[in-house]
DNA sequence: GCGTTTTGTCGACGCGCGTCGATCATGAGG
DNA sequence: CCTCATGATCGACGCGCGTCGACAAAACGC
């Protein structure tokens, strides 16, 4: 492997002129600069990324610490693999995924201290969650993709799930529905802010519009879907449409109707916060209130990156709207 | 943060000692590691990943070249990455995705030349597939998981689809089925080798049992699972079971049929290959064969640290069983 | 008792790069 | 003609660690 030293001898420069006509952190002349360029062509030079990490600020490794469930990876949580990969990759960056816990302090702390990385962006983040100060202490930079009960101060970008949960709320109200069940995940109690934020926004909304809701939660799964249709047909309640925010759920929710005799949304609407592009896939397709994964991803990614490289921050606590896409899930009862 | 000179100073030894202490490479007293050990315990001293890296031959870090296709992930490919970077964290390493596409030579190149990495793992292997010559050429080290079609001299992990197609068919058969329907993925052209391996399993293997055998192909989408059923309700053929080897397809296939008033399994069995756990929450629970993925991945990231570290390879080419797992989407007939 | 290995430790070097201070040539300004 | 700023380049150093050779002391063989 060639190194910086080759480049220069071949040129017939310095070794630190080599680096400065990568770097442009110094004036060079134009003349030089093609000949050190066309040296690197002809060696196909590449800097070695340890011995810039060593000597200079920027590492060029971000870490994602996403915490892994035992219900493994929803699409949706995949895309937000994806996307940050993707983001980082265009910036010049590599990104690590820590899959650790949000508690599990003692192997976070060790990955830290290695000093691999130049920043973390910390997804799934808690009400009140040991990363933040974990972080802090530890001089990391981070961003949250969330964020926690007081993030004041904190770089964050999240979904405005209180803004979801009205917007889903309202477009079934507006269509007639004054009997509504609500499908969860069964994780209010460990915290999990968009579920927080979406049932605390939507019992308010009940309550202003004057309709029922009704409430369902259960694991990451199908096959909750079914009990929650279960729930629903034993429970005598008038309900005509269904908001779900559980994407495994959801689908297993609609083919528990279906095959009750129940037809969708005929006799029961749908609506799905949380689920990706798979909702087109379903039968019928289901209209969704959904978080802008690649916006988000990539406004966090180039929040860190901007941190790293000195950049003033231009904006640090960002939160994105999640827009509705209608697919025919929810009938017009008016 | 502390360095190594910091801890050798604070124990009274040299700086070389400390390092001989923490690997082990030359002898040191007893009582001379406790003191440095106490000393590291104290400063919180880890040392720094980059220099490391740079000093020694070890880097710690490899690659997990994983090329995303635009339906994303699903549960199985999701779990490959997953226990993939599990067991490189246990081995004392990280693991980088690199999504990028296996005929993406120019950014292999670079992301390669960087020297990051000890080692890329290579997913979704195609039949010829350009990544076995790049990664010779350039020295670096490289597992399939997977084969391309001359894998004779490389180091390769795969699941052995031939032997899981015959287990699929001959479970069939013994339970009486002799109209089989399979439903695939249309990647047999761009030379997905377990497709074609499985393909051509079972027409030899249908052949040799006399059973006929229709076949239907599609992306991997809900949607392919139900244009799946819709062409064996009108090929008119009496098919009494199906191989899905496509796992998003399988739960479109089984609602289709069920929506049609068609009962899985008193009509029409059902068994997967390539699904995994998410099989049990489907209604009815979906029998499968499905690749050992962490043992797969296990073996893949084993055999790649132990060549990075120097370990003579006990085993450089294995295939795996794919077992059976009876859930009862398949009824016998005899 | 004296050579000879073994054990434990130290100092020095190198890995490949980013960056600081110094140097030298050039041109502008007086 | 002499300053003084500016542009272009070079050499040296340091980042933090792994490892090699050297060396003193202890253990061994006879």
């Amino acid at each position: 492997m060639a190194t910086r030293d080759d480049v220069a001898r071949l040129a017939g420069v310095s070794a630190s002129t080599v680096s400065y006509a990568i770097s442009g952190r110094r004036s060079i002349s134009a003349e030089t600069r093609e000949r050190v360029l066309a040296a690197m062509r002809e060696l196909d030079y590449t800097p070695n990324a340890f011995a810039r990490g060593l000597a200079g600020a920027r590492k060029g490794i971000l870490a994602l610490n996403y915490p892994l469930r035992d219900e493994g990876w929803s699409p949706m949580e995949v895309r937000y693999f994806e996307t940050a990969t993707q983001a980082a990759h265009e910036l010049g960056f590599q990104l690590l995924l820590w899959p650790n816990a949000a508690d599990d302090v003692a192997s976070l702390t060790a990955l830290v201290s290695q000093q691999l990385v130049d920043g973390v962006i910390v997804m799934e983040v808690q009400w009140d969650d040991p990363r933040v100060e974990l972080f802090k202490e530890r001089g990391v930079r981070f961003v949250l993709l969330g964020r926690n009960s007081d993030p004041s101060g904190l770089d964050f970008v999240d979904t405005d799930f209180r803004a979801s949960a009205r917007t889903a709320l309202e477009y079934l109200v507006d269509r007639g529905h004054r009997d509504i069940l609500f499908v969860g995940e069964d994780r209010v109690e460990q915290g999990h802010g968009p579920m927080v934020r979406t049932i605390n926004e939507l019992e308010a909304s009940a309550r202003r519009f004057g309709v029922s809701l009704d409430r369902f939660a259960g694991p990451r799964t199908y096959g909750t879907g079914r009990a929650a249709y279960r729930h629903l047909a034993t429970s005598g309640r008038p309900v005509t449409a269904a908001i779900v925010f559980n994407d495994q759920a959801t689908v297993g929710f609609i083919n528990a109707a279906q095959l009750a005799g129940v037809s969708v949304p005929g006799d029961l609407s749908v609506l799905s916060i949380g689920m990706g592009e798979e909702a087109a896939e379903v039968d019928p397709p289901v209209t969704t209130v959904t978080p802008p994964v690649a916006a988000l991803t990539d406004t966090a990614v180039r929040m860190l990156v901007g941190a790293v490289e000195g950049h003033p921050a231009t904006q640090s606590e960002v939160l994105m709207d999640a827009p509705l896409v209608e697919r025919g899930s929810v009938r017009d009862l008016t």
